[in-house]
DNA sequence: GTCTATAGATTGATAGAC
DNA sequence: GTCTATCAATCTATAGAC
């Protein structure tokens, strides 16, 4: 169900997918969903939830690296290949958004800012060691963050382009931007 | 009833706005606004096609900059300043895009690439006379807009930063990414 | 645990009075 | 050009049989 509910929702949006169509997908009636997911919202919820673990399991077991350019190349690396390997999670996660709950878009909320924290807190550690430089940290997280996530509007696997030379080249343009 | 829709569409989404929804916001009755709009979708297309049709204008009235630098420092500071003042068309125009029908899609999708193509240019040529290092010039076109998109996700006017300020900082980036 | 059936609400769009 | 009224379809969610 939740995989089938993850194609649909990043295919078509939540709010024009039906629990019929849901549980088309699936093969049962929808009544059947029912025993799955207490309603449609915490299907949503649910979704989004488990991604963002994922992220933070993911990004927690990665290994850790000493110095601050490494560090950032790690952090970009890492993201860039979580995102790939996962972009309807990443496009649900980004798009649906509004169509949560107030209290269950705080709960993501969290999750998304404890994971930008880890990139801020490696470009101001980096910054005061004098290794970058970077007039915000905050907004240079978010910069940094927008132009990896750009990644998922265009990489196909099978095309022009491998994942280790994508990888290259946003780590490139990163690098560049901050030393 | 177009700036109705505008503002509702980007908190909602469109599959969750109805024409009763906007009716309402407008003061009428929802079988008035067919009066204005044969259909809902047509309502979308519309507000999207207008977005981009204004985006093209504006920036070919923008002044022509000779160096490659300067070029590309106009295009980095035009793209802020007019994402930045029409918020709500640029999350709609974005966002649901999955929501028009093939054929509208395809129109708003050749605005977009004609858009994007005048960034490149601008890569290309300070590539070819050496001003620029850029590993893929189709790349970096969408990782400096993806990058500077994502100014929309967090900035308030009236906030920390002043506008100037904030076309400052991802002008640096910008720069640093590609020289 | 899945089914059929359905309640109760809402949807986009239209018809016809005024 | 807006209104009321409504059609026909669709929606989420539930009840009860099996």
């Amino acid at each position: 169900m939740r995989e089938a509910a993850l194609a649909l929702f990043a295919q078509h949006g939540y709010a024009a997918v039906s629990m019929r169509r849901i549980a088309q997908e699936v093969g049962v009636q929808a009544g059947a969903l029912y025993n799955y997911t207490p309603d449609k919202q915490s299907l949503l919820f649910d979704l989004m939830q488990g991604h963002m673990d994922d992220l933070l399991n993911a990004r927690s077991q990665e290994p850790v690296c000493t110095s601050a350019l490494a560090r950032l190349e790690a952090f970009s690396r890492f993201h860039i290949r979580f995102h790939l390997e996962r972009p309807q999670a990443v496009f649900i996660s980004y798009m649906e958004l509004r169509n949560l709950t107030p209290r269950n878009f705080a709960v993501i909320e969290d999750l998304r800012r404890r994971y930008e924290g880890e990139l801020e807190t490696i470009l101001r550690d980096g910054r005061d060691i004098g290794a970058f430089h970077v007039a915000d940290t905050k907004i240079t997280t978010l910069a940094i963050i927008a132009m990896l996530n750009g990644v998922n509007t265009w990489y196909r696997s099978g095309g022009r382009l491998s994942l280790p030379e994508v990888e290259a080249i946003y780590w490139d343009m990163v690098r560049k931007a901050v030393t």
